[in-house]
DNA sequence: TCATTTCTTGTAATCGATTACATAATCGGC
DNA sequence: GCCGATTATGTAATCGATTACAAGAAATGA
């Protein structure tokens, strides 16, 4: 295989443009400082001899890293990937390297975070991982690197670090309002695992708005999840066994939803006929879910591209005088998922007997479902 | 905010063990070149001075980036994270940083790969994708990286680079095999997206399986898909439609099995009695799914190891005497998806009624389904 | 016209490691 | 007791950029 072609360097243009490299280098980082003549004899030189900047030497001389570091709870969820992306478009006009680890399988002690700054392995983090232990952060503080994180979804209660998230607490507020207009009023919500930040906040939304609109509240409807399809899964079988079923379910995530939907199913329910279901999130499938999942979307892109900015500015300004907390708004999706409550839609029948094939088309119409003859 | 307590460099350690930054160096990459006392000494001001290499520093000097980048096609796809997890694995003992960069999200130009060779960002990549382009390889090469790029799972047809990845075609006969061993005659297959590798090796490893076997074969049981959810859904239409309907359906990932899943439960069939259903991947969702999956499992852990070991072995041998190809073995997973098909089962019925029940029972235990009285 | 400020550019030190080369010390063998 | 080989260590160059400082040129003002 062939040999790398040639390795050009700051003073292969300073020769080609006959300047010294310093001169170079400053057409590279601050032009204004620079002649236009030469200005421009230097960059066509750049152009001529294809030069690049080496990273290594620009970083090593700048004391900096050149990279950032995501933490990401579990990188097989679907959910991070719009994340992501967006944090990968937020960085790529710059010349930071963006790292990705997934703190489940690589479990963060607590000098590690730490040691990355330390060892000038990155110059800051993003971390979609509430899960940091408050000694981690310490000793990130410790080394300087205190005004370098940023979390982003989730965050560490009681710390000052910058948040970026979504509005989780008027998504639930969104969902609750969703099935209660529909006619809902006996609503369950399967929460996410305890102690999580954005469980709280879900929760929180959905009892409130269920108290302000007046809506019935059994212990039983609350039921302790963990966003997984398992855990949906588990909720389906305690629902199925309740006496006073709800007819709408609120989950804290759409996985939990699928995983809902499919237990339901299995233990004779349909959705959203007899029972209603609303997941979080808005994840790619579940657009493409049978039935097609009424969500509540949080715009994961833009949640990745302003975690960026927000580093991006920290690291630009030493002072740090870059925005402390930003709640995205969300977003209700109404797909096919949702329906009003099968008590309803029998009073309405017995008052028109003519709106069944209607009601029933409609329902199959958007969920597909069909009995065979 | 603190200030970055003191970086401690190679100097202060050689002060304090009395010695030439060299000899601290030489204790650092190679040990045995220094004698045992100073050795000693040196890791020990090493350990008081709570010394770290630079790595911009290290790079610099040994003209190395300190970096590999993996090519994701869709990082929201839930196969890759284990994939990842082995891959991060599998680097954690070296010094590279392991960059991620999704080619969904930001397709590669035919420069963009070749440029972070070139501009030094990496020292070699593996590449998940086999999308990428021949172009976009022979600039690699002709930047000197042929042999520091390998790829994994997928791979570009015609190419010399390494290749780690399942083996797919026995995947396939494995499949076809559990589905005739259960009775199976009629057997469809959804294909993944015209011209992917993957595509062909399973369906090759299909074709062949079923011909060995003397299966019938009709031209509408290979309906074309792209490994997303959607495409299994419309399968299901497709099936749903047919007048020679297969009795079961190997499909050639696990997500077009939760589509094709669902998309025949709304149509009013049942998976497995009335269908079975085979995934191939064995994702974390296929196991919790509901029903339970019967799939073929990749050792995505493994994969990503593997592929690890053989960049970093590369990168370390100039000469490159390292293996350019492994097909790691696959596994079949009984779930609960699949059954002896309906035919058999009322064949074996009228042979002996009693079996009715026991056949109904032990479909529903294992599916969790049930119908209300 | 001369002093002073402002622009523009170059010289050389610097970031923190690695390593070729030189030198000093140690060891065997005869 | 001398010589070559081996081992251990130090000196200094080097990787490729950035930037403090200096200095010459041009512009400004009195």
């Amino acid at each position: 295989m062939g040999k790398p072609p040639k390795p050009t360097t700051i003073l292969d243009v300073a020769r080609t443009a006959r300047v010294s490299s310093a001169t170079v280098s400053r057409v590279l980082s601050n032009p204004n400082l620079v002649s236009q003549s030469t200005r421009v004899a230097v960059q066509e030189a750049i152009r001529d001899t294809g030069y690049r900047v080496n990273q290594a030497a620009r970083n090593l001389r700048m004391q900096r890293a050149g990279a950032v570091l995501i933490l990401v709870p579990n990188l097989g969820k679907p959910f991070y990937s719009g994340i992501l992306a967006g944090i990968s478009e937020g960085f790529a006009g710059s010349d930071y390297a963006v790292l990705i680890t997934d703190t489940e399988s690589n479990p963060l002690q607590d000098e590690t975070l730490a040691g990355y700054f330390r060892d000038s392995r990155i110059d800051g983090a993003i971390s979609l991982d509430g899960g940091v232990s408050s000694d981690a952060l310490k000793l990130c503080v410790t080394h300087g690197a205190g005004d370098r994180i940023v979390f982003l979804c989730e965050w560490v209660e009681g710390e000052v670090f910058p948040v970026i998230s979504s509005d989780n607490a008027e998504g639930a507020r969104l969902a609750i309002r969703h099935l209660h207009d529909l006619g809902h009023r006996k609503i369950a919500h399967v929460t996410g695992p305890d102690g999580n930040v954005l469980t709280t906040a879900r929760r929180q939304g959905m009892v409130q708005e269920r108290g302000r609109l007046g809506l019935p509240a059994l212990p039983e409807w609350i039921i302790r999840g963990d966003f997984s399809l398992e855990s949906g899964h588990e909720a389906a079988k305690r629902i199925l066994a309740m006496s006073a079923r709800p007819t709408a379910v609120f989950c804290s995530a759409d996985m939990v939803a699928f995983g809902l939907i499919a237990g339901l199913i299995a233990g004779g329910l349909r959705v959203p006929e007899d029972i209603s279901v609303v997941g979080f999130d808005d994840i790619e499938m579940s657009g493409s879910y049978v039935p097609a999942l009424t969500t509540i979307r949080q715009d994961r892109h833009q949640l990745g591209r302003r975690a960026a900015e927000v580093l991006l500015g920290r690291l630009a300004n030493a002072p740090g005088q870059t925005p402390t907390e930003a709640a995205l708004p969300v977003e209700l999706v109404v797909r096919a998922s949702t329906a009003p409550p099968s008590d309803l839609r029998d009073n309405r029948l017995m008052q028109n007997p003519a709106q069944l094939k209607f009601g029933e088309e409609g329902a199959n119409e958007r969920t597909g479902h069909f009995r065979p003859p």
